[in-house]
DNA sequence: TAAAAAATATTACGATTATCATATTTTATA
DNA sequence: TATAAAATATGATAATCGTAATATTTTTTA
């Protein structure tokens, strides 16, 4: 008994290494093709939500066709892990890119502006991934909520340091409310369909925020 | 042109007034069931999403089987306007009820702590429809939008009315940054699963709120 | 209580979807 | 270039869902 699973066991590292080594030859084509699986997912379940898309359209989407989905995932819900995890990271991309290119004075000036700015209210599939599913995330499964709550914690690391007092607790408390005000402000700018209403609610949440320090 | 106006007008009087009357002896039992399934419907879908929930669901919620669905409504669309619709008065009606239960200078502070209250976050489905549904929205149809933005005008209005300059414009510029950050705050408190940083986002918003006048 | 009308239930259809087994094509190795 | 292996495509299955036609039950009227 011991001896059979100690030989298994020798057989599973074979295995894993033969993998491994593989890896940095070929399989290159493979990668490519997830990565580009992901984006298209990225992109789609911010225009259309977590149900709003089926595999067939995500494959489409990528320039494929719908079967050789599991070659790739082990699950339709698998992948929406990663498409949601890869949405935060390329919005919080975006964001530190644009205050890197003032001064730190003004930086979060930048940032509120970027993320309120017209461009992101109206460029759903590509812009923050929790202004787009905020609401659908409560009731996904544990592994998207996880993935999200980093996104929204590196968020909040990322407002706190363009603070005056980055550093101190009061900036990381700021953060979070500015964060909650930001997500608040883009969601409805998006759902009501006036766009007085839409543009007044932006502007009093950015007056609003750059009034109080 | 004036005449005819005013003709049109009298007419719509007289269909109001006809079937108010007829309410009274027949069609109550209809109506009543029209009612429950409304009532399960805006429960429904706070709790599982627009898309989460099927006819046959909300039917089997409201004790009736599937199949008698299109004797109520045109199809599952407009019954899920009429939802939507509900949802958002009845949400009014409870904010609305907790602050008259105060002197008008604690009124803001009363409906910031009830809706930011651990009670109203952990019921998703008798709570706001906007914090519940909020990142949907945009994606429904013209009619779903167009229910939910009355319904966040008049929550706009209810915090303007609590507030010290009611009246003012800038009461009315104020709340409309105050109910970015409530619904922000909610959408956010729900959706990630560290119970850390959902009390600290709440917090956090409620003190800057209070603080801010 | 019998007939008419209204409300609800049963059953079915066509469309969509996640998943998977198998076939074909493309790429890598010898 | 021929063969092995990897990547992608084709096609099928079972489940779910909105809708609707028809049947049954309940309520109202006479």
């Amino acid at each position: 008994m011991m001896w059979r699973f100690k030989h298994l066991s020798i057989m599973i590292i074979d295995i894993k290494l033969g993998e491994t080594m593989k890896k940095t030859k070929p399989n290159h084509k493979k990668e490519a093709t997830h990565e580009r699986i992901v984006l298209a997912a990225s992109k789609a379940i911010r225009r259309n939500g977590y149900d709003g898309v089926s595999v067939a359209d995500i494959m489409k989407e990528a320039g494929l066709t719908h079967g050789g989905f599991y070659a790739h995932f082990p699950s339709r819900e698998a992948m929406l892990v990663e498409a949601a995890s890869k949405a935060g990271t390329d919005v919080l991309a975006v964001l530190a890119d644009s205050v890197s290119s003032v001064p730190p004075q003004e930086s979060l000036t930048k940032l509120l502006e970027t993320y309120l700015s017209p461009s992101h209210i109206n460029s759903c599939e590509t812009g923050c991934v929790i202004g787009a599913l905020g609401s659908e995330t409560s009731r996904q499964s544990d592994d998207i909520r996880h993935v999200i709550t980093q996104r929204v914690k590196e968020m909040v690391d990322l407002v706190a340091r363009q603070t005056d007092d980055w550093g101190k607790p009061e900036a990381h408390e700021r953060a979070l409310s500015i964060v909650a005000t930001m997500i608040g402000t883009l969601t409805i700018a998006r759902a009501v369909d006036d766009p007085k209403l839409a543009d007044a609610i932006v502007k009093a949440s950015l007056k609003s925020l750059l009034e109080n320090k």
